[in-house]
DNA sequence: GTTGAAATAT
DNA sequence: CATATTTCAA
């Protein structure tokens, strides 16, 4: 950078030579630095924003940092694609949205000129992108249940940047290896025992590379930001079977209602969302194949016993914080009940809610 | 706040 | 395509 200072040719008697040299001295500083972390290529584009203005006081005076900085990025982006086409790293990053300044309307730029902004940044994002990260989570480590995040700050750029990854097993208290229910609480469930620490070991599945859920749209202009999805939730088939058994205590999939049958579930951390969720499956299930059908695989679903032995499910060892309920689809079931479409109809003047409606639409839209 | 259905995301 | 999550309207 220091040679290139020389090919600047200035007026060396222009009175306005020192100030310029200062300027200049001023300048390549902040480009060595801009230079630099691009080099390390651990910059973000806001922080390429903040540096932009940095430079944009200089730019109309001293037009030739122009240039230096055009040859900069010019090679810095030569390399990175060569970096690039070695290998793609997984890009772990998000960024947030930083000030909340006015995007369309706001306030007039500063600087007349925008072109050469413009394309510098439209050059810019072909190499912003690849964000070296370590991808690793130790997985001894990994309090599962809890978020970890991580500030990147630079030094030079504020806090307008930030990364964050976002890395959970599951929530809450998801975790708790059992208490056992002190005593009076195994009332119903044909001999269920309420197991507290049954489904949170599940969603551990497949993390194998990294579990990073977020998305914002960063197009132009607008940043909108959601809170990361929530780690999935897997229905073991134990998960299932509680599932199934609650609901049909609760008179059929029509009847039941979410948060009866997660009261029923026992389940600790088990959410109603969840359970919401799950059920509206089912149903859509049971709606698709009324009856017979003996797709065997397809149907595995509800094929479980109706109350089986779950008994033994959960409750091996306690030690292990890693759960066990994580067994693949092993439970084979032996279909008691093949055609169990219409649930049980029992009660009937329960008039308040609809369900009794809803079967009746059903049935008028089959017809 | 709960629920069911539909829109999304994985 | 299947399943889980989020959003939306009652």
């Amino acid at each position: 950078m220091g040679e290139k200072l020389k090919e600047l040719n200035l007026d060396s008697d222009s009175i306005f030579v020192p100030k310029i040299i200062s300027d200049i001295l001023k300048e390549v500083s902040v480009i060595d630095d801009f230079s630099r972390k691009l080099s390390k290529l651990d910059f973000h584009v806001n922080a390429f924003e903040e540096e932009l203005k940095k430079i944009d006081a200089f730019k109309r005076e001293l037009p030739n940092c122009m240039h230096l900085l055009e040859d900069a990025i010019e090679k810095l982006k030569e390399e990175e694609l060569q970096l690039k086409g070695k290998e793609l790293r997984p890009v772990i990053e998000q960024f947030i949205p930083y000030k909340s300044d006015s995007d369309e309307n706001g306030r007039e730029k500063r600087s007349g000129d925008f072109s050469d902004k413009k394309n510098w940044m439209s050059s810019a994002q072909l190499w912003s992108t690849p964000v070296l990260y370590e991808n690793n989570f130790d997985s001894r480590n990994q309090d599962s249940g809890y978020i970890k995040s991580r500030y990147q700050e630079e030094g030079g750029i504020g806090s307008d940047y930030k990364l964050q990854v976002y890395n959970f097993g599951n929530r809450g208290g998801a975790f708790v290896p059992f208490k056992k229910p002190s005593g009076d609480e195994m009332k119903e469930t044909n001999g269920l025992v309420p197991v507290q620490g049954l489904s949170l070991s599940s969603p551990v599945c497949e993390m194998g590379s990294n579990d990073l859920s977020l998305k914002g749209k960063c197009g132009n202009g607008r940043v909108q930001q959601q809170q990361p999805r929530k780690q999935r939730r897997c229905w073991s088939p134990e998960l299932h079977k509680r599932f199934v058994n609650a609901l049909h205590q609760l008179g059929g999939a029509q009847a039941a209602t979410p948060k009866q049958i997660r009261e029923l579930m026992k389940v600790d951390g088990l959410t109603n969302d969840e359970v919401k969720s799950h059920l509206q499956k089912y149903r859509l299930h049971i709606q698709k194949l009324p009856s017979s059908s003996a797709g065997v695989s397809s149907s595995s679903w509800f094929t479980q016993e109706r109350y089986g032995d779950l008994s033994k499910a959960i409750v091996t060892h306690s030690g292990s914080p890693q759960g066990p309920l994580n067994h693949g689809g092993s439970t084979k079931g032996v279909s008691v009940n093949g055609g169990d479409s219409m649930e049980e109809d029992e009660d009937e003047k329960s008039e308040s809610h609809s369900w009794k409606s809803r079967l009746q639409k059903q049935v008028e839209e089959h017809l």
